[in-house]
DNA sequence: TCTGGGGTCCTAGGACCC
DNA sequence: TCTGGGGTCCTAGGACCC
């Protein structure tokens, strides 16, 4: 009796909240004319093109289609399919209002990507007048139907991780909470690569060591298992195995980066052509950037060649930038390099941005008289001008011609 | 079936400063 | 003349997630 109550005292109450097929409920409701009554629909790249589904609805997944599958793949599995593009807008406003019925919810929100949150809502017993948090979850659930009309599906425990392996359990659109104390048992009835956080890579480590199953992975010794990974990946693998997470549910900060990049139609090895496809990324980039309201002060191009080995450059300026002339003036310098190093055709090119500032903040870095600044004030101006145009007008409504993406890259849109 | 695009976090080595 | 650490920033690459 103790033990429970000592248990209730600092038990924490964790819900994951994910959507059902994000990008196939949004497609749907971009064009409801034409998707509302189809049951099998594939979210992504054309399948004629490098493509892959982004997003599959549950009907084609009865057919052994899953994301990150070749779209060709998975058109073959499925013929009878809808292909469709993702609907971004569509995506961004969804993820958006889900925010924010969320947060009528839980005094912490922890948006975890466009289409999931964590909550925590330890505190809240009295509030919710001590109901089941599966209770919650339900009138959750049923509030974001109203209010955004996605189906979203929930997972409710004491930590992170065991709520979200949880939501695994509830989808499509339902509802699963471990119970305090249940954590280890629950997570000892999963895989190992269900771990979040164990990829390709550590599964195939561990299993060079012969460890393939949970089982298995519990009777491993702590200092065996950081004989094999190092003291801190065996102490969080360790904890992880027995569903244990003391990480808290931290309130949303800014973004870290944004980038843009590009896969080819086909392979590109001419330097004139490949420029002419990174000015169209950091046009992307900056675009994006600005719309988000940073400056940034590292710029990193990446290549990826045609035997897929991915290579990067990147230059941090000692003053913040946020217009094309800026950023391409480096980018082009960065590709240069990359060219340089290894001349072998690219399926791929990236522009990224990082070290980010609000705009609020002064973006100046050092203003020395004897360098010109990197960009001026009116040509930010000028930028968040064509912004707004782009934004009436379309954006390749004031991309001037040497802009336009060179014939090659056909897979875009 | 050749393998997207948006991110975050970690590591390791070197530069540089104290 | 030789020998230190520690802290921070930067760069390149990689693992992982959705």
């Amino acid at each position: 009796m103790t033990g429970e109550r000592a248990v209730a005292a600092n038990t924490r109450r964790i819900l994951h909240v994910d959507v059902d097929a994000m990008f196939v409920q949004c497609a749907v409701m971009a064009d409801p004319e034409r998707l509302s009554a189809e049951r099998y629909i594939l979210v992504g790249g054309r399948p004629e093109g490098r493509g892959v589904v982004t997003s599959a609805s549950y009907g084609c997944r009865e057919f052994g289609v899953h994301s990150a599958m070749a779209m060709a793949t998975a058109v073959r599995l499925c013929p009878r399919a809808v292909v469709v593009g993702v609907p971004g807008a569509m995506v961004r406003e969804k993820s958006r209002s889900l925010t924010e019925v969320l947060r009528d919810w839980a005094p912490v929100v922890s948006k975890a990507s466009v289409d999931e949150a964590y909550l925590d809502l330890t505190g809240t017993e009295a509030m919710y007048r001590r109901e089941p948090l599966a209770e919650t979850a339900r009138r959750i659930q049923a509030a974001v139907k109203e209010r955004t009309g996605l189906d979203v599906s929930l997972g409710g425990g004491t930590n992170r991780l065991v709520a979200k392996l949880a939501t695994s359990f509830a989808k499509p659109a339902g509802v699963h909470v471990v119970e305090p104390g249940g954590e280890a048992d629950f997570v000892g009835g999963l895989e190992i690569e269900d771990l979040i956080g164990v990829g390709p890579a550590l599964e195939l480590e561990l299993r060079r060591r012969g460890v393939t199953t949970m089982r298995r992975l519990r009777s491993v010794e702590q200092p065996t298992l950081a004989s094999w990974l190092g003291e801190e990946r065996a102490a969080w693998l360790w904890r992880r195995c027995r569903g244990i997470d003391d990480s808290p549910v931290a309130a949303d900060e800014g973004v870290k980066s944004v980038s843009s990049e590009t896969t080819f139609a086909s392979d590109l090895n001419d330097t004139a052509q490949l420029e002419e496809a990174l000015l169209a990324q950091v046009v992307d980039a900056a675009t994006a950037l600005r719309r988000k309201g940073y400056y940034a002060r590292t710029v990193t191009v990446k290549l990826r060649d045609s035997d897929f080995r991915d290579r990067s450059r990147s230059r941090t300026l000692d003053e913040a930038v946020q217009t094309e002339q800026a950023i391409y003036r480096v980018a082009r310098k960065l590709l240069g390099e990359l060219r340089e190093q290894r001349r072998t055709p690219a399926r791929l090119i990236g522009v990224g941005l990082s070290s980010l500032a609000p705009t609020g903040q002064a973006a100046q870095g050092v203003l020395s008289e004897l360098a010109p600044p990197a960009e001026t004030e009116r040509d930010r101006a000028l930028a968040r001008a064509s912004d707004r145009l782009k934004e009436k007008f379309g954006r390749d409504a004031l991309r001037p011609a040497r802009l336009v993406p060179p014939a090659t890259d056909g897979d875009r849109r």
